[in-house]
RNA sequence: UGGGGUGUAGCCAAGUGGUAAGGCACGGGACUUUGACUCCCGCAUUCGUAGGUUCAAAUCCUGCCACCCCAGCCA
């Protein structure tokens, strides 16, 4: 048995500390409050609260929140109840805007140094002089203001003397970089928009490049862990934190952010989805974001282990979704109370049964468990429609057929003698017998028998709405509007009353059904189907 | 065709000069009051590729190939 291996980033803190370039650390998961959050962001999140806690130091939360007309309070709220439900607490609650302040501060500081300037070229113009990948770019006409005169024009920035695009300020680096991202970037726009934080007490906004760093200076991170994308923002990142005369120096590493096979997870994808009314909202079942997969019944725990099984490293690749299924059913398998129900109910009564009398037989809320609960036994059952087919196809049919026996779990063995029909031919009812002998502990229990199957009795059993979440997209590649939702009514058995709201429980046999617990309506069962979003439906929404 | 990054099995991923971990998937078998679960067994003579260095190379060197990212006043 191997031992568990430490990631790349894991092996980069060993040796910070080892020779005293680090002495806690403190980490930060960033998200800018503009969506839900998703799988790919529990892998961050699961990094970076995940490294300070296996490092005793500490994780913050911060909101980038540096541009006001994409964000909005009510993803805040959303993001930390999707953190806390994964079940990681963070040191300090922060904001970027609190830093506001400051940075302009370190602007300020830039342009003393002749290390800024004010810039009045369009978003066009800015774009021609920038160049080209394969060719430089040509320095700006404003480059060479006075300090004076940058500083003077910075303040009226501020103060809110010109519109949104008129001007903007502008490190001074280097136009034939060939990093794109040092050819003089802008570091502050002018927007004339309230800030959700910060109100109108500010017109001008950092930009991402200049207010990351500082940000993570400010809070003293050591280890500011992001994704590929910015690798080479990295320079520029350096840059910042050396020019605006940190204390703290932060460093920044990146890894590859998850991809899962057949799910989209771009925020701008899953905005549209909702923006769209194709699904119900951020949290629909069907959406790959925490709220949405919580409803779909997955646990926190089974999330943290499948961020831990596809390790952290610098490739870009595609995780199965396969095994992020493996890790909910492993994490199932061993915590959701069972519970039978029958989705599509047919008649089945036991002919040799008494009328009017039950049986009560106790039924395992986990296989081999302690913790039991009681099902109700009669003349009067129902199984589910599946489960049925008056003549077997094959002997390696384990289910239920005209002259043939099977188990109903937990109580008897029982032997179809014949079928009732309507006037169409269709099968209304199933006529059993049962062999008393057969229940646990019986003389006759040992019997093998072909199958096993789940059942309802017909007073007992609770009534359920079961929405059955199929997938968005048919096998072959298009959309499939008809299987958006199925409603279907399903029979459950009585302690599924107790359970509602709280538990959750394996169903039948390839699928597990979850209770919802975010859907008002009482009794609503979610099937736990993963949400499919091929490419081609990618494709239907780019264009 | 500028810069940055990545290539180990169908999918992830360890491996850091000493002779290819592990998981998922898949195949076979046992067990089973869920066709589930569990348990066994199998699954890379080879690490993108071509050379080189070495007693020894996935690991070091050189060339080549493939894929990803960058030309927002988004993050």
């Amino acid at each position: 048995m191997a031992e568990k291996s430490r990631n790349f980033i894991e092996e980069i803190i060993d040796a910070d500390l080892k020779d005293g370039r680090t002495r806690k650390v403190i980490t930060r998961f960033p998200p800018e409050p503009n969506g839900y959050l998703h799988i790919g962001h529990a892998k961050s999140i699961c990094l970076n609260f995940g490294l300070a806690e296996s490092y005793k130091g500490y994780c913050n939360l911060r909101f980038d929140d540096t541009n006001p007309v994409k964000e909005d309070v009510e993803y805040i709220e959303a993001i930390k109840r999707d953190i806390e439900w994964l079940g990681f607490h963070w040191e300090n609650e922060c904001y970027g805007s609190d830093y506001f302040e400051f940075m302009y501060e370190c602007a300020l500081t830039l342009v003393e140094k002749g290390l800024a300037y004010v810039c009045d070229l369009t978003a066009e113009e800015i774009r021609e002089y920038r160049g080209t990948l394969t060719q430089p770019g040509k320095n700006s006409p404003y480059r060479e203001r006075s300090t004076e005169e940058n500083l003077a024009l910075f303040q009226k920035m501020r103060a809110g003397a010109f519109a949104d695009g008129e001007k903007v300020l502008r490190a001074k680096i280097d136009m034939a970089s060939p990093n794109l991202n040092m050819r003089d970037p802008v570091i502050y726009r002018i927007v004339h928009a309230p800030h959700h934080r910060t109100g109108d007490a500010w017109c001008i906004y950092p930009m991402y490049d200049f207010a990351h760093p500082l940000e993570d200076a400010m809070e003293a991170i050591t280890h500011s862990v992001c994704t590929m994308e910015f690798e080479d923002h990295r320079p520029l990142y350096d840059w910042f934190i050396e020019n605006c005369d940190c204390k703290n120096v932060p460093h920044q590493y990146e890894f590859a952010r998850l991809s899962l096979t057949h799910t989209l997870m771009s925020k701008r994808y899953l905005k549209k989805l909702v923006d769209d009314g194709v699904v119900s909202g951020w949290d629909d079942p069907r959406m790959p974001t925490l709220s949405g997969v919580r409803r779909r019944g997955y646990t926190p725990e089974a999330i943290r282990d499948f961020a831990e099984r596809i390790g952290v490293s610098k490739a870009n690749s595609e995780v199965d979704i396969k095994l992020l299924e493996h890790c909910v059913r492993e994490d199932l398998n061993k915590n959701a109370t069972r519970l039978m129900g029958v989705l599509r109910p047919l008649k089945l009564t036991v002919t040799n049964y008494p009328e009017g009398k039950t049986e009560t037989f106790m039924a395992e809320d986990l296989p081999g468990g302690e913790e039991k609960h009681e099902v109700v036994f009669s003349r009067n059952l129902f199984i589910e429609q599946e489960d049925f087919m008056e003549v077997k196809p094959n002997n390696k049919y384990f289910r239920l057929s005209v002259g043939g026996e099977v188990r109903l779990k937990n109580a008897y063995i029982i032997k179809c003698e014949s079928v009732v029909k309507d006037g169409q031919g269709n099968i209304t009812e199933v006529l059993c017998t049962y062999d008393p002998d057969s229940s646990t502990g019986g003389p006759t229990a040992g019997r093998k028998v072909k199958g096993t199957l789940h059942w309802a009795e017909e007073k007992t059993a609770l009534p359920a709405t079961v929405r059955l979440y199929d997938y968005l997209i048919d096998e072959q590649g298009e959309l499939n509007t008809d299987s958006l939702t199925i409603l279907n009514h399903a029979l459950v058995e009585p302690f599924a009353g107790k359970a509602r709201g709280r538990g959750r429980f394996q169903f039948i046999r390839q699928g597990y059904f979850t209770i919802d617990e975010l859907d008002s309506e009482p009794g609503t069962l979610v099937f736990n189907q993963i949400v499919v979003l091929k490419d081609s439906f990618a494709k239907t929404l780019k264009s």
